[in-house]
DNA sequence: GAATTCACTTAGTACAGCAAAG
DNA sequence: CTTTGCTGTACTAAGTGAATTC
């Protein structure tokens, strides 16, 4: 039976007509936003398991990379490499070397140039026979210095790294036991209009105060934007605007069709020119003041180890852009005060001094938590802190934490499966309908799906919260019996769309909840996540519905690496189909992108070159023949030679024609699809690293500089045999 | 036991910055 | 040298889930 809240919330959700089918809009015409969310396949298709595996057949063929790029010494790729070779034979030297290079600074000293000699000899020795063209060699001076300069940092940073994972984690709750830190950053004063910029109203120029000019100017400055069209996000904005105006200027200003922002747009978009088109002196001045900026605000001591704090500047004022259809859409986001901060610290730490003239709200000593500063935020109610970056102990030990809980999950996962498809058969409703949402959980990987507050958010739900509109079932379906069909918005507003063929007992249970219900009815109607987490704590300690998300990530990603990648492979190979796995589990999580706005005409350029080449491989074809041809008559050396050139050549041509239409493929199956979400929260990246260590690949191919230092842990413990 | 609060993870997008291409 | 295209980063919204309050 359902409680008499929830039916009060259905039934005004059926009235407002927000419940209603969010995918197929009523309107005839499909707004710009509407297609950017609506990215799922196209209909009939039936998205199962099964088809993500990844499809492309020449992926077995693939050559090695041309040896051309070991020629050029400006490839990203050498230069990594030979940076690595220096780091792991020749420390010791090094070692003396950069300190002395960090005395000099960046002048050119004698000594200096001493010192980048002795590198060149040891670099020449280790490239042996490489020819290095005159052309290289000029600037070969500047890329050493470059080369020395990534070395000193990669070694200082790697010195003053901290390896939280060998030591003894904290008991009960305790985060830390000393922070120290600066206090948040707060972004700068509102820059009043220039006099010749004015607003005007009904076509009369009107002098806003301060406090309206501002927010005025936050929607001129969107007005480019589809947002700025949307009913529900003028209302708010005006609403909220007229809150900041003056009496006066609230009585003048009644229609938001009246106000003319032209100046103000116009103001803004030359600001946004003039910062493009500055010059590198200008930027290079800005960017020192950042840095000054990061410098001071961006790290903390914890624990005596300094930490990168991940955002430490308060978020400026602005206008609210929720995503999806927001009720709150365009509500004046205010600009926060020092008054409004707590901050938390250690009791005997330096406590971080206010804004001049401001005081914090309050300073708290409370270790059992990880944030620095705290603010409420407006609009929403909610609480936003500064935490540590990812790459930190506190973020990092969390991080393993959820890895391990997910291993656990793996070695009962087979007696919870048992368990909740024997619940299926069960005569009470509530344990029934919890098999069935255990089953989609982990089955389809959704996330839990807490109830939200009608009228605060966006419309979306999870497996929990889903409603009877947004499944249908079908029989029959595409030669598939006992078919699901899932349609809703997820998280962010991101559409799950897919066609399931399920076992016949959930099928079953699904008609049977159905039954008597209507649009705008609650599937689940006796099961919310805190009953459904309850049942899972209880079958294991710290399991909850989240954990098969996580679980299902990365064992996933382990299998599909073991069936797609063979040690024969050559990297490019290797690297493919590590995308490909990645990329099964990015579908499996629904992680979704926009297209890349530049996507199709990027996709037609490749084409043409594709046919570009495959000509030049059909000339390169006749040569061979021809040439064949002639040194079978003449049987000149010459033409033996000329026929191996024009072998040669059509290898090559082939080769780089291989190439490029993977290259093409893969970015055509990736065109939706999100692989940074995944790779960043749902993958274990030991089996990441010890992918690497059993394939010879470097770690720098699959883990840019961020996500090795996030990664830290994982890439010092791992060995090549773990198993997840 | 429902609602609310709090802390923390997960998420997509905008845009800066950089390298390759022209 | 400029344009193009791509990658990495900053940003902040939107989830999850435990604890607390009513």
């Amino acid at each position: 039976m359902r409680t008499k809240h929830k039916k009060e919330v259905k039934l005004k959700r059926l009235h407002s007509g927000a419940g209603g089918d969010p995918i197929k809009s009523s309107s005839s015409k499909t707004t710009n936003s509407q297609q950017q969310r609506d990215r799922s396949e196209s209909p009939g298709k039936v998205r199962t398991l099964k088809t993500q595996e990844p499809l492309i057949s020449t992926s077995g063929s693939l050559k090695p990379e041309p040896e051309e790029d070991d020629f050029t010494s400006n490839s990203a790729g050498v230069k990594r490499k030979r940076i690595k070779d220096e780091l792991l034979e020749e420390t010791p030297i090094r070692k003396s070397r950069s300190k002395k290079h960090s005395n000099d600074g960046d002048s050119e000293g004698s000594q200096n140039k001493k010192a980048k000699r002795q590198t060149k000899k040891a670099v020449k020795k280790e490239e042996g026979e490489h020819p290095v063209s005159k052309k290289v060699k000029r600037t070969k001076e500047e890329i050493e210095e470059a080369r020395q300069l990534k070395m000193k940092k990669k070694e200082e940073e790697e010195q003053n790294r901290w390896r939280w994972w060998e030591e003894k984690k904290y008991e009960d709750g305790v985060k830390w036991m000393s922070l120290e830190h600066n206090g948040p950053y707060f972004p700068p004063e509102y820059q009043p209009l220039p006099d010749d910029v004015s607003f005007y109203y009904n076509g009369k120029k009107v002098k806003l105060s301060l406090a309206a000019e501002e927010v005025a100017l936050f929607f001129a400055q969107m007005l480019d934007h589809e947002y700025t069209t949307k009913q529900v996000f003028r209302e708010n904005f005006f609403k909220d605007w007229r809150k900041e105006m003056t009496a006066e200027e609230r009585s003048l200003i009644q229609h938001l069709e009246k106000c003319d922002f032209g100046e103000l747009h116009n103001l803004h978009k030359a600001k946004v020119e003039a910062r493009k088109n500055m010059s590198k002196e200008e930027k290079q001045a800005l960017k020192e003041a950042n840095q000054k900026i990061t410098d001071e605000y961006g790290y903390c001591l914890l624990d005596r180890h300094k930490e990168r704090i991940g955002n430490f500047k308060i978020e400026p004022p602005g206008l609210f852009r929720g995503r999806g259809e927001h009720p709150k859409q365009g509500m004046l986001k205010k600009r926060v005060q020092p008054e409004d901060v707590i901050i938390n610290c250690s009791k005997d730490s330096r406590i971080p001094v206010p804004p001049a003239g401001h005081r914090w709200k309050e300073v708290r000593h409370d270790n059992t938590v990880t944030w620095l500063a705290s603010w409420t935020e407006n609009v929403q109610g909610s609480i936003k802190y500064i935490m540590l970056n990812a790459n930190s102990k506190l973020k990092g030990e969390k991080d393993w934490e959820k890895y391990e809980v997910a291993r656990k999950l793996k070695s009962c996962v087979d007696d919870i499966r048992d368990q909740y498809l024997r619940d299926l058969k069960s005569k009470e409703m509530v344990t029934r309908q919890r098999a069935v949402a255990l089953y989609f959980i982990d089955k389809l990987a959704l996330r839990a799906g807490n109830e939200k507050e009608e009228g605060e958010t966006a419309d979306t739900v999870g497996c929990c919260s889903l409603r009877v509109e947004h499944i249908t079932l079908h029989d029959q379906l595409d030669g598939n019996e006992c078919v699901v069909e899932f349609d809703f918005l997820g998280k962010d507003s991101i559409r799950y769309y897919n066609k399931v063929p399920v076992i016949k007992k959930v099928f079953k249970s699904v008609k049977l909840f159905l039954e008597n219900k209507e649009h705008g009815d609650d599937l689940f109607d006796r099961l919310n996540t805190s009953l459904l987490n309850k049942h899972l704590s209880s079958l294991m300690p710290g399991l909850t519905a989240k954990v098969f998300r996580t679980y299902n990530a990365s064992i996933t990603l382990q299998q599909q690496l073991k069936a797609l990648t063979n040690q024969s492979d050559n990297e490019a190979e290797k690297l493919l189909s590590y995308n490909r796995a990645n990329r099964a589990v990015a579908i499996l999580c629904n992680h979704q992108r926009a297209p890349p706005k530049t996507f199709e005409q990027s996709m037609a350029t490749l084409q043409t070159k594709i046919e570009a080449r495959k000509e030049q491989l059909a000339l390169a074809k006749t040569e061979l023949k021809q040439a064949k041809k002639e040194a079978k008559a003449k049987e000149v050396f010459k033409c033996v030679y000329l026929v191996e050139r024009k072998k040669a050549a059509v290898k090559r041509c082939e080769e780089q024609l291989l190439k490029m239409e993977v290259q093409a493929t893969d970015r055509e199956e990736n065109k939706q699809i999100a692989l940074g979400t995944s790779k960043l929260n749902y993958l274990d990246p030991r089996i990441s690293v010890a992918w690497c260590k059993n394939m010879g690949v470097p770690i720098e191919k699959i883990y840019n500089k961020t996500q090795r230092e996030k990664f830290a842990w994982a890439i010092d413990m791992t060995e090549a045999d773990f198993e997840f």
